[in-house]
DNA sequence: CATGAATGAGTCTTCATTCAT
DNA sequence: TATGAATGAAGACTCATTCAT
């Protein structure tokens, strides 16, 4: 869930029952990116999300840029915490690896692709960002890579192509997958990974 | 290059020393669109890129939808092209696949991942468009689907879903990869349809 | 004058000495749109005579259509209250027709012609309003078809073309009027509505 | 018919079975302008209509100010002449003017409202062709200002308000008439002489 | 915290016009 | 006579941003 995925974050305590703005902007920006890229999403749209004026969007955020930075490290902060979790449940390489692709595809796909936006293929991000969003991408990849570093392999594999294919097949998903059709999220997961057992391990 | 991809068309034979704008034109726009997305590429950008004013590209196409559709036509057709002479040369069905998939991936790198603009994750294309490009997409995406079902499969394989990891393997590529890096294009799709190959066929 | 045609409907109390931006947008473009047309009147031109830029214009007004929209609607409602008023100051129903033309022709050089705007021959309104437009302007023309009603005229007169023929005379002297000259606007109503009244009961 | 009205002009004599391109244009102009106004038509539409390439037109007429004088020079000419051939007809002062008043209308409606454009009502032309226009104007209303002096009316009748409130009624009408409905063209020439028959000498 | 009002640069597009060929 | 190709100015409109209140 959305909130789940972006609300924890809360910097500042907020007073009284109100809504944290903070918190909303970044939640509706995060919809409204995810369906319609960066540049599609305007301020507008975004104030309007949340009952605010265009204006008012900059008390809370400095620009645009920093608005997508801060959604950026939320968003990678709690697709790390979801991967960890699923991938604590099992102690077999291969199975953690199934799990973490399975809790990367479900991210992506059940919080609305909202998590599309931590993948360098989401629609032109602003330039002068990429630097602070690429260290965090890579600081999330890490946990694919030493996932597959635990795996026994034949030598000579590649692990760095597995990854990349592995990536691929997930990230790629929000481009075609329909919520409600034949497949589930799982699914595309499940078949990459069953795919690589029974070439390496079986 | 691009000049491949676009400049089989001419119609009428350009005279001598004079550019063809229309050529030209297509030609940077492919770039940039393939670079900053449908809407980040502009038309100042375009006309800028070709070294003419922006109400002059109105005089070779009719509409920025217009010259996108056949910039998307083009690539379609050299890709089709390019992907059928591959998949001519050989006759075992495996070694068809892994010459479509080097086909496609060369495209998609040599070409500044013009190709991208194929996909339908492509990032925000024209609304209007969409049936035309979809029909033509689908066509190329045909080909794959029929190689895939020329495959000697275990009964209950999803070919759908092989069909679809493969694209997200090759298409996600343009993301990360580097030219003059550690892998050339077409070790993806080696690696890749190798997997496959091992895990169903060996 | 303008400000009474546009200025009675103030909503909200508008605050001192500040302008109120939107009655001075409908204003000029009431004179601009008079002057040279709908389409003659640029968005630019109307910034420009208020002192804004142009794009500052869309914080009042969604569109060039929808000021108009409104600029129509307020001229409409200013003419109607007019020609009632002038109307309920008599019972003789040639007095009363006479008083409605004297007001409409009084309305329309008064305010520099805005009112040709509220005739369907303004010159080039936008199509997709006309809906809106022509029911505003009918509801409007239906105070002559009554007045007209209202008349003892010989068997088979056809009080349609008499309408078509007064509004032709009134609607059509903006085009010629010179303020300040022999005539007085009255005269020209004065003068059509007195042959009528001759050839008809005298 | 357009033809008559706009074709009798060739000032350079054409050779061969080659359509007259001047002629054409003017007359394709003609019914362009009278549809969407001097602004509304563009040079574009101009030249499409004829089949040749905007630039084209160019070496026609020096501008479309150009273009539009000549185009308003021939209008009135084919006027004048269309009045004056009807008006001999007849002996009878009022007669003669119910005949102009026909003449008028008729060409105004009949040939698709083109002579329109002959009235300063006509939307919005070139600001430095005015005088020119004018002036050819005036002597087209010259006619009826004599057959208006030719009438035998009561002392102090303002014959100048009479001529307006007739070109009024006439000059309006292509704002509302509809070709094939209730109206003839000479209905409203008829009825409105017919009122001033009637006041006046009835 | 938020609004009201604006800015300035940019979006796609249209238009009258020019001129070498 | 006409075309092919462009220009430059203007069209309506959008957007990120600012700032006094």
């Amino acid at each position: 869930m959305q909130t789940e995925l972006a609300g924890k974050k809360k910097t500042k305590p907020v007073k009284k029952g109100k809504v944290n703005r903070r918190a909303e902007l970044l939640q509706k920006a995060g919809e409204l990116m995810a369906d319609k890229g960066y540049e599609g999403a305007s301020m507008r749209n975004i104030a309007d999300a949340v009952g605010i004026l265009p204006g008012s969007v900059y008390y809370h955020f400095e620009s645009k840029e920093a608005l997508f930075e801060e959604l950026h490290r939320n968003i990678v902060a709690a697709m790390t915490q979801r991967v960890k979790d699923a991938v604590a449940e099992f102690t077999d390489p291969w199975d953690r690896l199934e799990a973490a692709a399975c809790a990367h595809i479900e991210g992506l796909l059940e919080t609305g692709n909202q998590v599309a936006i931590v993948s360098p293929g989401f629609a032109r991000q602003p330039e002068g960002i990429e630097s602070v969003v690429r260290e965090e991408r890579r600081t999330y990849e890490d946990i694919f890579r030493m996932l597959l570093d635990a795996l026994d392999l034949p030598e000579g594999t590649d692990r760095t192509l597995m990854r990349l294919s592995l990536f691929g097949t997930l990230n790629w998903a929000p481009v075609w997958f329909q919520p409600g059709g034949t497949y589930k999220p799982s699914d595309i997961a499940h078949q990459h990974i069953g795919v690589l057992r029974r070439a390496y391990s079986g």
